[in-house]
DNA sequence: CTAGGGTTAG
């Protein structure tokens, strides 16, 4: 323990017990300073926000605000803009709003971090043009925009499936000299990735080099993820040796993206040496790490070890999230045990998750694989929401149980409502039917599947 | 005090 001789040590350890979610201590040291005469400023009053707000949220966060103004120190900037960034963690626009608005009448000036804070929030409530307004305004004040501005933009438009005009954005700015940082191209590079644009994505990766920028871990880690989403399984791998080759250091996103490729793919074994690889390298694991760990036991066939882990996960104190359950009711259904997936699925609904389309549709698959279709339909039934994975189920069960005439029913409500549908579902389906001595009915089907496809796009 | 990648079902 060191002595704190002055203010500003004062606030390095109260940031750093902060930082270690250790509030107690931190107030305690707070006092122990008051004792000796070691005051605090508003930058401890500003840790100690953000400690509060991270910890307890945003109204623990203007507590500690109270307690400032009681203690004569004025807020400034970095106060309210800590304040909104809480807000804008938690999705609450309308906060973010008034602390903008409260922060006007206490005369407070937002700067450039205020304006980012607040559009990023936009984008997180999915409110793109709203955003952009916030951006425009940025200029309009005269407010000089800093990298981030730039990044918060890419990202929201982005996320929001506007990647032609964050593109667009790019080439704009580069014209009036823009020159994008690495953490730019990473962002573009995972929208494009995800809306499919390969080609682009290849161009934007030698503009990188030309930048004299050096891909890092997170450019591989996204390219990564991009070659196994589109069913380019030996081109990720190959990106992973490369990562291992060129010395980069693993994290647990990139651990977590082979181990979820391989264990898609059914390659149980190399799963298991990866996440093996994870727990030597020592770094921290948080609760992706955690879920992808769960998912090879349920898939090694060691549910034990998976509810284990979940014990292990929550003593420690992390959050186990829908993907954890999901992961479980999925194990369950697999291992045949859907008594323990339909208590799981309860559970999930009292601990106040909302409902959950994986999770059924797990649900659904364990039970028309073990023949209970019947059960399986009901449930269907119920559903208010389904996808391409919960028809696929049903119509993959009902050809299990002979019934091929709803199953061609429930295939060209599919592809009507413009549902993808696997080749191998159809398949199943007019094979069905033929073998059943309905030719004619199996050939009727398979030209309404070919007239409805044609008519949806 | 703001910006980037990872985990679930057919």
């Amino acid at each position: 323990m060191f002595k704190i001789l002055s203010t500003t040590s004062l606030n390095i350890c109260i940031a750093s017990l902060c930082r270690v979610k250790n509030l107690k201590n931190a107030e305690a040291v707070l006092i122990d300073g008051i004792r000796v005469g070691i005051l605090p400023d508003v930058v401890t009053y500003n840790t100690l926000i953000d400690g509060y707000c991270r910890l307890f949220g945003i109204d623990s966060g203007y507590s500690v605000l109270g307690r400032m103004r009681e203690a004569g120190i004025h807020p400034n900037v970095i106060t309210y803009n800590t304040l909104l960034s809480c807000a804008s963690r938690y999705r609450l626009l309308y906060q973010s709003l008034d602390i903008f608005d409260e922060m006007l009448q206490v005369g407070i000036l937002p700067d450039v971090w205020s304006y980012n804070i607040l559009m990023h929030c936009f984008f997180k409530v999915g409110k793109p043009d709203e955003a952009y307004r916030v951006f425009k305004d940025i200029f309009l004040r005269n407010i000089y925009p800093s990298p981030a501005t730039f990044n918060i933009m890419f990202t929201g438009l982005c996320k929001n499936w506007y990647t032609d005009n964050a593109l667009m954005l790019l080439r704009n700015l580069q014209r009036n000299g823009f020159r994008p940082e690495l953490v730019t191209y990473n962002i573009l590079i995972d929208g494009l990735c995800k809306s499919g644009k390969w080609r682009t994505v290849k161009g934007l990766l030698k503009e990188i080099l030309d930048y004299g920028h050096i891909p890092n871990a997170i450019t591989y880690t996204t390219v990564m993820k991009c070659c196994f989403k589109n069913k380019m399984f030996n081109e990720g791998l190959e990106i992973f040796s490369e990562m291992k080759a060129k010395g980069y250091t693993f994290d647990g996103f990139a651990y977590c993206t082979v181990a979820g490729a391989l264990l898609r793919t059914g390659r149980i074994e190399e799963a298991n040496q990866c996440m093996g690889n994870m727990f030597r390298s020592g770094i921290d694991l948080d609760m992706v790490c955690y879920n992808t760990l769960i998912n090879l036991y349920c898939k090694e066939g060691k549910l034990e070890d998976a509810f284990g882990l979940l014990d292990e996960v929550e003593k420690m104190g992390l959050e186990c999230d829908i993907y954890t359950h999901t992961i479980l009711i999925d194990g369950l259904c697999k291992a045949g045990n859907i008594q323990g997936a339909q208590r799981h699925l309860k559970y999930l609904n009292k601990m106040g998750f909302r409902t959950n389309l994986v999770a059924f549709n797990s649900f659904i698959d364990g039970l028309c694989k073990l023949g209970q279709i019947e059960y399986a339909m009901q449930v269907f039934e119920s559903m208010k929401v389904k996808d391409e994975f919960t028809y696929s189920s049903i119509v993959q069960g009902l050809c299990s149980a002979g019934r091929f005439h709803l199953a061609a029913r429930l295939l060209l409500s599919c592809v009507r409502s413009g549902v993808r549908i696997l080749r191998s579902d159809k398949k199943a389906v007019i094979r069905g039917l033929r073998f059943t001595g309905f030719g004619p009915q199996a050939k009727k089907v398979q030209s309404n599947i070919r007239l409805a496809k044609l008519l949806h796009y």
